[in-house]
RNA sequence: GGGCCGUUAGCUCAAUUGGCAGAGCAGGGGCCUCUUAAGCCCAAGGUUGCAGGUUCGAUUCCUGCACGGCCCA
């Protein structure tokens, strides 16, 4: 124990050492009384969900001898003199307990009406139904208490609702807050069905570095760390695409990983910086084909927790090409205006509400995508055909010059996936990373550094290639209708 | 990085023009054997985010900082 606080003077706790102190001389009056406190385990516990549905064929009022174990928090009491009810939550629902002074006897009865709410106990306890609502019941013949709650609990009513706490103590949000909790479980069913429908299309799934010698496969910057016996500076993955192509280049032909990112970027409503994603190759392929493996898995994922939204995923989403998005949006036609200049003063002509100055082209033409088309784009859409500049592991387009052949994915104002007809001429990568190198030279500091050991891979010969990224986190948050992806994260980043 | 808003009891929230910081829940002491936001009686609980400033007097006005939220970049 530190030194006493103000809050201790005269002798007499208040506040919230007052509460921690009341709770734990209840558990030492407990173990004083030969009860354990901290058992090792409180074998045969049936999920509350299952006593309820055993509970149904009951009249109101119907009492029997059918007994059931079942453990949880406790979330409420509600004393009755010689009897008490106390509501008990596992991870399946909630459930009525009626703890009665004739049938447990004094002692029994004594220790459990000292059991606080947030309280972990185990019950043995007899099927019933209240008489007067018919709430399912179960008449406590023995309890055991299984984890002693020091700190009080949230406001069994009010709940937990400031954001902050929430974020940073999401134990305590789970405990409050019922629908955050089936959210996460919702989350990982959206995972568990896109890891089935890759694995039923007969992709592997594997695992590649997370830490990387160099970074590469996307345009952000990197978290950098250090390996001490090797002396040298590792980087965080900010993609798993190069490594990934290589195992196509090694016969894989389709694979995928499912994990964590890193990038060294804001965090905003959108952004965590790390964040969870699907990468998916397949060899003989093209964007467009990829485009329908996404529909296939994104349906796949609303339809694990039978999403019902606003959001309609049916296939065939929409296909608008980026050059037809943006003047449809803004009334900019790209293809009349071919440098930086003649596209800049078309931008300011419109009074578009962007800053133009030192601007090249593929950045002016990113701008009015993303903030011109991305936030009108509610309904899944597919936006083709990028300018090559902005994609540099991108196939050039077969028909239109200085494009290439990408999608980027959108819904809900989001983009939730990007996906290219894969480079697989490393002389044309080649050109492409020297071309990066010099963006770098200038100052951008979201470039693809040169990867000779990816160069010399494709160098062995890659098949056709078409290559996809999807975002969990954001993939999450549309399905689950949730607007911030702290609210998709379990522990989202904040400062500390 | 910028703008706006917020931070009061363990939780959820009040507080008049700058004038003794209140309530519900939780917790404590009682009563109550079908309650379910249980109810009734009693007592208690505060460094008003942190540091300064103005003032006889600051939760309130001003400045800075920290953390958070929303919007913008």
């Amino acid at each position: 124990m530190s030194e006493p606080s103000e809050s201790e003077t005269h002798g007499v706790r208040h506040g919230l050492p007052e509460l921690i102190a009341e709770r734990r001389s209840k558990a030492q009056r407990l173990r004083a009384d030969g009860h354990e406190v901290c058992p090792y385990s409180f074998p045969g516990v049936e999920p509350i969900a299952e006593v309820r549905a055993a509970c149904e064929p009951l009249q109101e009022g119907e009492e029997t001898d059918e007994m059931h174990r079942v453990a949880g928090r406790v979330s409420a009491r509600r004393g009755a003199g010689k009897a008490a009810f106390i509501d008990l939550v596992d991870r399946t629902g909630k459930i009525q307990l009626h703890a009665r002074y004739d049938v447990l006897g004094e002692k029994p009865f004594s220790q459990l009406s000292e059991v606080d709410l947030g309280d972990l106990i185990g019950i043995d306890g007899a099927l019933m139904r209240a008489r007067k609502a018919g709430e399912p019941t179960l008449r406590v013949q023995s309890f055991q208490l299984l984890g002693k709650a020091l700190r009080p609990p949230p406001d069994k009513y009010a709940g937990l609702t400031d954001v902050e706490t929430r974020h940073r103590n999401r134990e305590l949000d789970l405990i409050a807050n019922e629908e955050v909790r089936v959210a996460f479980m919702q989350r990982a069913r959206i995972v568990a069905a896109v890891r089935a429908h890759l694995d039923g299309e007969g992709f592997i799934e594997v695992e590649t570095p997370i830490l990387q010698p160099l970074y590469g496969g996307a345009l952000a910057r990197p978290f950098t760390t250090h390996h001490n016996v090797l002396d040298r500076d590792l980087y965080l993955r900010i993609a798993p695409e190069l490594y990934l192509k290589r195992l196509i280049v090694g016969g894989m032909e389709r694979v995928y990983e499912l994990g964590k990112d890193f990038r060294n970027e804001g965090i905003s409503t959108k952004h965590n910086p790390e964040f969870t994603m699907v990468e998916w190759y397949e060899a003989y392929a093209d964007y467009m084909d990829e485009a329908e493996r996404l529909e296939g898995a994104v349906r796949a994922a609303a339809q694990s927790i039978g999403y019902e939204g606003r959001l309609d995923f049916a296939a065939p989403w929409r296909r608008i090409t980026f050059v037809e998005a943006v003047q449809e949006a803004t009334g900019v036609d790209l293809l009349a205006h071919q440098d930086a200049a003649s596209l800049a003063k078309a931008i300011d002509e419109r009074d578009l509400g962007l800053k133009t100055a030192g601007l090249s082209w593929p950045q002016l033409a990113d701008e009015l995508l993303s903030k011109h088309v991305e936030p009108t784009l509610t309904q899944p859409t597919f936006v083709l055909d990028y300018p090559v500049e902005l994609s540099p592991f991108a196939r050039a387009h077969r028909a239109k010059p200085r494009l290439a052949e990408r999608w980027e994915a959108f819904a809900g104002g989001m983009e939730i996936a990007n996906a290219f007809s894969e480079l697989t001429d490393p002389d044309e990568q080649r050109t492409r990373f020297e071309a990066q190198h010099r963006l770098a030279a200038d100052g951008d500091e979201e470039t693809q550094p040169y990867d000779e050991t990816f160069l010399q891979a494709l160098e062995h010969g890659m098949p056709p290639t078409g290559g996809v990224g999807l975002g969990i986190d954001r993939l999450v948050m549309l399905l689950t209708d949730r607007s911030t992806i702290r609210e998709v994260v379990l522990f989202p980043a904040m400062r500390t």
